[in-house]
DNA sequence: TCGCCTATTGAAAAACTTTTACAATAAGGA
DNA sequence: TCCTTATTGTAAAAGTTTTTCAATAGGCGA
């Protein structure tokens, strides 16, 4: 659904910083850090602020909006979030991020961990980090 | 290996702060933060500082003395490094972190998400959230 | 379209976390 | 025990995220 739509459904307002926050992480390649998003905004001569962005993808990510991953160094960005599963492995060159259905290996993996540790798994932290083909076939011409 | 040889043969030294940060994590149940481990060091009476709390930490881990993992509010909790696998569950309820081995269910994975994305994986951010046996049992007790 | 209500914003400050600088201290080999 | 220098603690800086509150603007109803 548009997220526009789903905003207005939910009761919120579709706000100038909200409008710019979203559409510079369509625009984009890769996870952007809140700062990140503040910055490239402020140097397209857009006015959001700082508290604002955080409060935006704080709004976003709880309606499902938009995903967040861990980068190479740590920091968390944001990506905008596609329909179905959200697993993402990143590159640690270039930081793309790219999605994969890992799901039916993990189901695999959730019932060995529940059986082995007798917790009930209710959440998980999955996420991959490697070198995209593209970065690849750099190193390999530079190599 | 004992910690103080391995700290030793790798040209450290064993310090007070490095003794009480090693101590406290090996008497600890659950992970813990660089602030919640000062605190708790300073409620033994004993003086480490807040700098050499996390500049132990980051010692230890790069060492592989120590393991990292996500608590499930978000923050980095600390606890002692086993010899093999370090993937873990924890506790949504008590914090307390298990060790599972996923090792063989991972490769799979590892496998499928090279062929589907092309990415060549180099790392991964693996982890599971929740209610561990003894949780369990208290909640249904409550109920 | 206009006006009103209030959700949302921006600026400033506060709270919190992590890092840096540097003189004083202490670990451990000679 | 002495000497060298790795390590510490204090203080300050840097960085990140949250809170406060008056001003603004989104969008519904008239």
């Amino acid at each position: 659904m548009d997220w526009q739509k789903l905003l207005t459904q939910a009761g919120y307002r579709i706000s100038k910083p909200r409008k710019q926050v979203m559409q510079l992480l369509e625009s984009t390649q890769t996870p952007q850090t809140a700062l990140a998003i503040y910055e490239k905004l402020k140097a397209q001569g857009e006015r959001a602020s700082l508290v604002s962005v955080y409060r935006t993808l704080e709004l976003f990510a709880s309606l499902g909006l938009i995903s967040m991953v861990y980068e190479p160094e740590g920091s968390l960005g944001y990506l905008p979030a596609s329909a179905g599963h959200h697993h993402y492995i990143v590159c640690q060159v270039c930081h793309r991020a790219v999605e994969f259905n890992g799901t039916e290996d993990l189901d695999g993996l959730v019932h060995q961990v529940e059986s082995q540790t007798l917790f009930a798994v209710k959440d998980h932290l999955l996420q991959f980090f490697g070198v995209c083909p593209k970065c690849q076939n750099k190193s390999k011409e530079s190599a």
